[in-house]
DNA sequence: CGTGTTTGACCAGCGC
DNA sequence: GCGCTGGTCAAACACG
């Protein structure tokens, strides 16, 4: 329960999460980032979810679950760098959703008054980013209402609740540090926005005039290499070995065993080519 | 006045 | 059954 983050959520309703790491050691405030680039898939492009599917050689060891595409709904970026997690708990057998805000609504509201007993409280895919950033609160290009503060047992750090401002958007995110890094700040997205980022509209520049497409790259690495995030995290701290990606951010390795990310990063390249324009693959 | 934050209280799930 | 903890609500408050 208690891991480096301090945080149990991760691994709540015995179905593992996946997470990406990298970090930016500015901590600076990209205005945009993966989720523009796969959030906005929900309406432009396939989810990458689609892309692990049929590329089953990038789950490690063990392969993560993938058994609904909404796992692989990514959230909204960070805006200095990002971890993803992505969680498999809406999926099990229950039928797929007819109505994703209906019944994102009938969650929330079962959450608090469960009508029915027996039915076990279901909850949206969650994604956990682990950015390295002096800012709590990352931009992430969709508006987000604080919503309750929690202190954590095993963290000196609150826990923030945040949820999506969008109308019918029941997307919820959660934000805290790591007890043992404060540098780290954990950003955990449930539930899918059915709206596209306010932000999306604007062009999307970084600081330097490029894409931010190195977030996206290594948002889809982590979610196509399947690492289970119970066990990846305490790698993430206790064995990393920082790897230097060609897209600048620092990548923290996710393998147990020596793998990481960018193995996958590298066989995804290529798939993200469907997503990212080439040209920004082509920077590194 | 609209929007967002703070904060105490409440509730549900889980482990013992 | 009980206590602990996480998650959420909602009133009060702050701010532009």
């Amino acid at each position: 329960m208690e891991d480096v983050l301090g945080n149990s959520s991760f691994l709540a309703n015995n179905f593992p999460l996946q997470i990406m790491f990298d970090s930016n050691s500015e901590g600076d405030k990209l205005p945009l980032g993966f989720m523009e680039l796969l959030g906005a898939q929900d309406f432009t492009s396939p989810p990458l979810f689609d892309i692990a599917q049929q590329f089953p050689s990038l789950v490690t060891d063990p392969p993560m679950k993938i058994e609904s595409p909404d796992a692989f709904n990514p959230p909204a970026t960070p805006n200095s760098s990002s971890i993803s997690s992505a969680s498999s708990e809406a999926v099990n057998d229950e039928p797929v959703k007819v109505d994703d805000q209906e019944e994102d609504q009938q969650t929330t509201k079962k959450q608090l008054k469960p009508k029915n007993k027996n039915q076990k409280r279901q909850r949206e895919p969650r994604f956990a980013f682990m950015t390295k950033s002096e800012v709590d609160h990352l931009e992430d290009g969709y508006r987000w209402r604080k919503y309750g503060q929690k202190a954590l047992k095993n963290s000196p750090f609150p826990r923030s609740y945040y949820r999506c401002t969008g109308t019918l958007c029941n997307v919820k995110k959660r934000v805290e540090r790591s007890s043992t890094d404060p540098s780290i700040v954990v950003t955990t997205y449930e539930g899918q926005h059915t709206h596209p980022s306010p932000l999306m509209l604007r062009p999307k520049l970084n600081g330097s005039g490029h894409l931010n497409s190195d977030i996206a790259i290594e948002a889809a690495a982590g979610a196509a290499s399947g690492m289970p995030m119970q066990r990846a995290q305490p790698h993430f701290y206790h064995q990393h070995q920082q790897q230097q990606l060609p897209f600048g951010n620092t990548l923290f390795p996710l393998g147990h065993n020596g793998s990481c990310i960018n193995a996958g990063l590298l066989k995804v390249h290529g798939l993200l080519q469907d997503i990212i324009p080439s040209h920004i693959l082509n920077e590194d």
